[in-house]
DNA sequence: TGCCAGGCCCTCTTTAGGGCCTT
């Protein structure tokens, strides 16, 4: 399969422009089921941690002092991702913060995002949930580091990925795989997966 | 003023409701 950009964001809480911003970014690039290149960064965006928050991730407004600015971190990731396809657990919270950092540097995003949440859903659907960290318990997959913090979970998500690529070419028999064919998959209607595999593969 | 995500997915559904998932 083609590179591909795994990212995880952590931020101060749920919806970017109602006060929440990005706190730290991490990206790995995936090329042939191996990660070849990371970027990682805490990113000062000037606003305060919420504790709830802080007890989840670790990450502390006392931390972000110290972080350089968010508009040099994103510039710099935005550079290091480039066009390549991205990939993200919950894409639709991810893609929100990468869409809304990079307007605020007058950038914007040229490429598709697939959603290792959905294709779990579809693929794996005897997990006991689909949670990042469950999912890489359950699957066996390593364990990457402190969860919730954006390298590791960054990590775990390409480890899904490529487990879920797995069941595809090894349970499903699909041949062709590439970004575009799990952005395909992942909008195909969880109850006709098994129908739409035969078709696609 | 008071509220505060939102798309996905299942089901005791479709003129709807509630849990999941991300921080």
């Amino acid at each position: 399969m083609e590179r591909i950009a795994v990212i995880d964001f952590e931020t101060t809480g749920i919806t970017p422009g109602a006060g929440c911003r990005a706190t730290e970014v991490a990206v790995v690039m995936l090329e042939q089921g191996r990660i070849v290149e990371r970027y990682q960064s805490l990113m000062n965006a000037g606003v305060p941690v919420p504790a709830f928050v802080a007890g989840l991730t670790g990450i502390t407004t006392a931390m972000l002092r110290s972080a350089p600015p968010v508009d040099r971190v994103m510039n710099e990731v935005a550079e290091f991702v480039g066009d390549t396809p991205l990939l993200a657990h919950n894409a639709a919270f991810d893609q929100k913060f990468w869409d809304y950092e990079l307007s605020r540097i007058g950038r914007s995003r040229s490429q598709s995002f697939a959603c290792s949440l959905l294709l779990s859903r579809r693929l794996l659907p005897a997990a006991p949930n689909h949670k990042l960290g469950t999912l890489t318990r359950w699957a066996g997959l390593p364990d990457t580091g402190t969860a919730h913090r954006a390298m590791a979970d960054a990590e775990m998500a390409a480890n899904l990925l490529q487990h879920l690529v797995g069941e595809l070419r090894g349970t499903h028999g699909v041949q062709r795989l590439d970004h575009a064919f799990l952005c395909k998959l992942q909008k195909v209607p969880a109850a006709k997966v098994r129908e739409a595999l035969l078709k696609l593969r």
